[in-house]
RNA sequence: GCCUCGGUGGCGGAACUGGUAGACGCGCUGGAUUCAAAAUCCAGUUCUUUCGGGAGUGUGGGUUCGAUUCCCACCCGAGGUACCA
């Protein structure tokens, strides 16, 4: 009988669900552990090979975990609201909710096959109402919530009213939007509800803002950066505008500090936090504020320099700031609003990566400088961006390279406040205590250290500015105009929101006969005709009736795809449970995730929101700590090769990749599934697959289109996806869960190639004759020799501590290693093998199974003991001399011995190969690494 | 541009804390077995060479007795860059 793993993986896999073999339970005697993966999105491509490369490694450690002895909660489910399965509706007509379904079977067939330890029981989906049900509430309650920066924490908006109504704002430190301003308890009383409802609106953790969005007119809808190339849709190419629009938000800013600080307090990879650390970009400066020459208005300026105030010859304004148009002289103002049109056009990604050309316009008017009454230009410039700081900065050339550059470009006035600096060719940018400060008034003589504490105080007392730290983190936009999503649960009462409460959860998503925004620019919610909350009967009811008397409007917008991620790994806790997002039995049993898996590729996305979220719980006494994932490992990225051809700017003609020549062009990507090994591209399924290209015209090569190849993340979005049912029929799941850890480091991003999958399976195949011989059970009871119990206990030593070390494929290894040993040996002890195969059992569990019970075991292995390192087998051969030569001038000592350095020496010295070497010449010099090398130099 | 990671044979990768670079697997070459093939097993496989050796871990410098490993500058690739998930 041959390895027949078709009939091994069906038989297990069976077992498995019928026993419910990983079902955990929310009580145990034995430590818990709660190992978690990055649920997927269920795309229509079916689960990729990249999804398993994480569950895999997850698994493995799972199944460990259960070796040794743990309650292992490991649960699945599926993030499955978003933006794909949204276009799929929009071009087909097909509900969401029903692709969503279909996908989701068959990534769960898929996850079956491979022999992933889930605990199915626990399933979540963000798109079902009972889920999303929790995922409104958790809104609300950031709704009713304010940060209160005295506490340090979120407190519910019901004590801010208490304070409002007894002392007015001059007790309250709170954070809120920037433009609210201060009144008394009597003001406060005297506020109408509508004036009360705006003002807490200021405060809550969840507020309205005008934000901006990409609006393309053409596809009449929003779209994302990632759907937008070269300032132009990557569907059709069509003009891409900036649009205002009324938009939720989250206080995500007031919890920076917090964010930044809970770093240091998770086992999560340094350079992801490193990466936190920079989104949140804490800087440490002052604001400093510039009255505008003839004008009401002042200027409000973050800088982290502001020692060099007195260093300042112009500002340079956002061109998007509302105040530009306000403070534009009539002489300038055509070439103001020209240019504010250009960097409207430019994304913030653009401007950014565009620093050699430099592009800015006077606005005509005049800020008034503080401290010297100068009066100083105000130019307006797209490197300054208007999400950073205020969207001003004052300029100091001589000591910031980039005002320096504009200034040089424009001929502005550059101003040496650095004594004996030479800015000749460059800023002075050194924040440095040798060189004093000039020119600077009653600062000159000062270093950068006293300098700012001086310039601090002074402007303070001044009332002109103050210290204040600065965070690059911005609030975090919460409306989506899109259909598959949460609905939030929000009515408007005299265009002010109110809140639904728990009793009217979920608020489920209305049926449109449109998924594309309503023609009047209203998000798809727009189109449902049963969309108004009768306040009376507290239910949602057809539009028809809104009377705006006790009928009302709902919220049109949707969450965005961070919001049901955000706290999902509280649901699996208790994922049945009706009365709460998670009991609190559940939550204080499994308290934490303490192994979680996923990409880096989410650094500052999900695993930033969900940390703000748990906070957030944890403030209000839901949720028993402060970060929810202890140990956090990113298994890199199975890169694909995509495929793309290239359409002429401005027009439907798409190019071979051979015309590319002398074109201006976009590269668009098309379904590696559309192109052959040849890289020649099918274009009658080309024209069936998406409707942009049905009308489109090609330019060919010798009659065939060619496309252009690049490696890059697999993803559906990117239509380069492999799927890996081909290779469980070929193979099994066990070659496959092998093969994806033996082809690297977990971290390691890697693009797919099947080329090495043989030499894993031929271990499997290899493994499997160490218990047959053709027809022929051939494990013996024979007592395992000295060598043969050698090898095995290298290999539990290097296996055990690979698999705490997550080197899962150096672990795969040390196993082929030993079974080659073991062959060469012609061991087939069972004394040998029975602990072998728990050594195999996390990778490839199907076949461990199945040997496990021919060895004779009565129950499946999921609960045996993992093998110990016994390491008396360990022990090297000391009869050897004790320093072996290799021909140079270089020794080295068996591991086993350890000896000063002064035995070594003797020990060398003794060696007639020695004496050879050194040709009666005294040694100069020695070299000793303890147990490892010497070397002699002579 | 900025932040993060990576670059070692024909290929995926190994090398623990600075100590014999290339473990393990793929591929390739030769052999055994076979009527033959598949499968399996054995040997070889960084490059170069006048067979003494020489060169070699993206490039160029530096520190060190010794560098894939540490430092500086650069080149290339990947991820993120705030509405893909």
């Amino acid at each position: 009988m041959g390895y027949d793993f078709q009939t091994i993986e069906a038989k297990w896999r069976a077992y498995w669900a019928k026993n419910q073999a990983f079902k955990a339970d929310n009580q145990s005697d034995l430590p818990k552990y709660y190992v978690l993966d990055m649920f997927p999105y269920p795309s229509g491509d079916g689960l990729h090979v990249g999804h398993p490369l994480g569950y895999i490694a997850s698994d493995i450690f799972s199944r460990y975990k259960r070796h040794k002895g743990f309650n292992v909660l490991h649960p699945q489910g599926y993030d499955s609201f978003g933006l794909p399965a949204e276009q799929y509706a929009i071009q087909t007509g097909q509900h969401p909710q029903i692709t969503t379904e279909t996908n989701i079977n068959r990534y769960r067939e898929q996850l079956d096959r491979m022999g992933f330890s889930f605990d199915w029981s626990r399933e979540v989906r963000t798109s079902q109402p009972d889920y999303y049900k929790w995922t409104q509430w958790i809104f609300l309650q950031l709704f009713n919530a304010y940060y209160d920066t005295k506490e340090n924490k979120a407190l519910p908006i019901t004590q801010l009213i208490h304070l409002f109504e007894n002392d007015g704002t001059s007790k309250v430190e709170a954070v809120r939007d920037s433009d609210a301003s201060d009144f008394s308890a009597d003001e406060w009383a005297q506020f109408s509800d509508e004036q009360k409802q705006h003002i807490l609106l200021q405060y809550r953790l969840t507020y309205l803002s005008d934000t901006e969005v990409n609006w393309c007119p053409a596809l009449g809808t929003v779209l994302a950066n990632d759907e937008i190339i070269n300032g132009v849709s990557e569907r059709g190419g069509h003009a891409v505008t900036k649009k205002k629009m009324k938009q939720w938000s989250m206080r995500i800013g007031a919890y920076a500090e917090r964010l930044l600080q809970g770093l240091e307090t998770i086992d999560w990879p340094e350079p992801l936090k490193e990466m936190q650390r920079n989104w949140i970009g804490k800087s440490v400066g002052a604001s400093v504020r510039f009255q505008i020459q003839n004008h009401p208005e002042q200027i409000e300026v973050f800088t982290t320099r502001p020692d060099t105030l007195f260093g300042v010859t112009f500002m340079t304004l956002a061109p998007e700031l509302d105040l530009v148009r306000q403070i534009t002289t009539a002489e300038q103002k055509q070439e103001v609003e020209e240019y504010i049109d250009k960097a409207s056009k430019r994304s913030e990604r653009e401007r950014m990566a565009d620093v050699k050309s430099i592009s800015g316009v006077f606005t005509g008017a005049f800020a008034i400088h503080p401290l010297t009454q100068e009066l100083i230009p105000i130019w307006i410039g797209d490197y300054v961006l208007a999400g950073y700081g205020t969207g001003a900065v004052m300029a100091v050339p001589c000591g910031d390279q980039r005002d320096y550059d504009f200034a040089k470009h424009f001929e502005l006035p550059i101003k040496n406040i650095f004594e004996g600096a030479d800015i000749r060719e460059a800023a002075f940018t050194e924040k440095s205590e040798t060189v004093a400060l000039q020119h600077s008034d009653f600062l000159n003589g000062l270093t950068y250290a006293t300098a700012m504490k001086k310039v601090i105080a002074h402007i303070e007392a001044k009332g002109c500015g103050k210290g204040t730290i600065n965070y690059r983190l911005r609030d975090a936009i919460f409306s989506r105009q899109r259909y598959w999503g949460e609905p939030i649960p929000i009515y408007y009462k005299n265009g002010l929101p109110q809140a639904l409460s728990l009793k009217h959860l979920p608020l489920e998503l209305p049926e449109v006969e449109q998924y594309l925004p309503t023609p009047d620019g209203a998000p798809p919610l727009g189109n449902a005709t049963n969309w108004a909350w009768d306040e009376k009967k507290e239910k949602v009811v057809s539009n028809a009736l809104i009377d705006h008397k006790s009928v009302f409007p709902l919220e049109l917008n949707t969450m965005p795809g961070w919001a049901g991620s955000s706290w999902y790994f509280y649901r699996y806790m208790d994922a049945k449970n009706k009365e709460n997002f998670v009991s609190k039995e559940a939550a204080n049993y499994w308290r934490e995730v303490d192994l979680y898996l996923g990409g880096s590729e989410h650094a500052t996305g999900h695993l930033l929101y969900s940390r703000f979220w748990q906070k957030f719980l944890f403030d209000k006494g839901l949720l028993p700590v402060e970060e929810y994932a202890k140990k956090l490992i990113n298994q890199g990225m199975i890169l694909g090769t995509s495929a793309f051809i290239y359409r002429k700017t401005g027009t439907q003609t798409y190019l071979s990749k051979g015309l590319i020549e002398g074109e201006t062009v976009e590269p668009i990507r098309v379904h590696i599934s559309l192109v052959n090994s040849a890289d020649e591209l099918d274009l009658e399924e080309l024209k069936k697959w998406q409707p942009q290209f049905e009308s489109a015209t090609f330019e060919l090569e010798n009659g065939k289109c060619f496309v252009h190849r690049e490696v890059e993340k697999m993803s559906k979005s990117k239509y380069n996806v492999v799927n890996p049912d081909e290779i469980c029929d070929t193979y099994g799941a066990d070659t496959l869960r092998m093969y994806e850890m033996f082809l690297g480091p977990i971290e390691q991003a890697k693009p797919w190639n099947t080329a090495g999958i043989s030499g894993v399976h031929n271990f499997l195949k290899k493994y499997w004759r160490l218990f047959y011989n053709e027809d022929t059970w051939i494990v013996n009871e024979n007592q395992a020799g000295k060598k043969e119990l050698k090898v095995l206990h290298e290999t539990i030593k290097k296996v055990s501590t690979d698999i705490e070390n997550f080197s899962f494929n150096t672990c795969v290894s040390s196993l082929m290693i030993c079974v080659n040993e073991l062959t060469n040996l012609e061991c087939h002890s069972k004394e040998i093998l029975t602990p072998l195969t728990l050594l195999l059992a996390p990778f490839a569990p199907h076949i461990a199974e199945e040997i496990w019970e021919k060895l004779g075991n009565t129950s499946s292995l999921i609960s045996v003991p993992f093998p110990l390192v016994n390491e008396a087998h360990l022990v090297e051969d000391t009869k050897n001399y004790p320093v072996s030569f290799n021909g140079k001038m270089r020794y080295t000592i068996p591991l086993s011995l350890s000896l000063d350095n002064q035995a070594i020496q003797e020990a060398v010295l003794a060696d007639k190969r020695t004496a050879e070497y050194l040709g009666g010449k005294t040694p100069k010099k020695w070299i000793i690494v303890p147990n490892k090398i010497i070397n002699i130099v002579i």
